[in-house]
DNA sequence: GGTTCCCGATCGATCGATCGATCGGGCATG
DNA sequence: CATGCCCGATCGATCGATCGATCGGGAACC
């Protein structure tokens, strides 16, 4: 993408977060990106266009990096790094996760199918974890949908306080996001000694997929 | 307040969380209420004058009952019955809670600082029954803050998904939500026939406190 | 000289809010 | 009981502002 697209992007990002999609009009982003309003056209489509694209790629950018995180491992190891996936991109990238998560209402029928699949695909890494899981014993739930949905709420939320300038380093924040959410799944964690090299291995591929951009 | 207001107030809390604040317009607001725009305006305020007094009234009915389960009793109890109340209302009053947690940000600024207020005595009630939990040993916890987020994000987050018509009733829905609770506080649970007392109690409170209009 | 980038001007539609006017039922006065 | 008055409730019309989007043309670059 261009620089100026870019710009474009990233400005709506900020607003969306900031104001809603219905609350960020165009002459707001024209102004946030420097552009007029008229010249914001040169670089999007309509404004749910804009919408529809900066939703598409984020989940889409989270669903491949779930998939190589659950490619194999044992249950534990799969749930634990989809909760440090969850953990670390809402909070690095906290606005467009907001946008994301919060925007869906939005979208007209059509667009709103399109990425609602998406995220159905993203979910169901988690669902898939967490029935394997109770199969072999290593999780105890009585109600595995509920533990999926209540699991993904309680990571994604973080994006609605997160700051970087917080008491407690994002390493540590994804291992207590780790335990609770074992703790969710009544499974005993693994030594710390894993579960640290687990989060930096998340970390790294987090780096991997975001930063270029 | 009078049969037509409530209608007003009725289709304003359906049409916030629906469309959010910035979605809905008067037209439709007046529309849905079985008016003209115009008499929209003799039993409200502005917009955002309804908005607030939807957050404030639900938001204090929330922290009435808070304080009223949180009076006595271990802290093990205690959050079990906020866990309850939370997912309790999210559920039954799905939409005034989802209107209350998703348009802060629709707000003025001194409007938003009344009803930070008002959430954050709430949060508090959760944050006192961590901490003490935490002290007395009931609870172990690594960041007692971050547990109160995650479990607030947890518990609200049944807003999002819950529909009467699913295949878990109500009040199972709640034992779950407490087990999980307790799982990601590192607690152990109470007898499954104390935890169906408490359940009831705090259904009981619910009606109590939301029924009357 | 075409292509890319950009903007001032402007479109019709819709926004939140207000206007003056009307209707009808209670209520005090005679 | 009848009359005249008041007032809550309601509406159609309309306000100025802003909405998302488009146009034609200028400037810069290849």
């Amino acid at each position: 993408m261009s620089p100026t697209g870019s710009r474009v992007r990233d400005a709506a990002i900020e607003l969306f977060a900031e104001r809603g999609f219905h609350g960020t009009g165009i002459r707001d982003l024209a102004e946030r990106a420097g552009l007029s309003s008229a010249t914001l056209y040169h670089y999007m489509g309509t404004k749910e266009d804009l919408l529809v694209s900066i939703m598409t790629t984020s989940l889409g950018r989270l669903l491949t990096a779930g998939e190589r995180l659950t490619a194999d491992g044992d249950p534990l190891a799969r749930i634990t790094a989809l909760v440090e996936l969850h953990v670390l991109t809402h909070a690095v990238r906290r606005l467009e996760t907001r946008v994301v998560d919060d925007e869906m209402r939005s979208l007209s029928p059509d667009h709103r199918a399109t990425v609602v699949a998406l995220r159905d695909r993203y979910e169901h890494l988690w669902q898939d974890a967490i029935d394997t899981g109770c199969a072999t014993g290593a999780f105890h739930v009585r109600a595995p949908r509920v533990a999926r949905l209540a699991l993904l709420e309680m990571c994604g939320g973080i994006a609605r306080w997160y700051t970087p300038d917080g008491p407690i380093p994002l390493e540590q924040l994804a291992l207590r996001y780790a335990e609770m959410a074992l703790g969710v799944l009544g499974a005993a964690g693994p030594p710390p000694e894993l579960a640290v090299d687990s989060v930096r291995r998340t970390m790294a591929l987090v780096d991997e997929i975001w930063l270029p951009d």
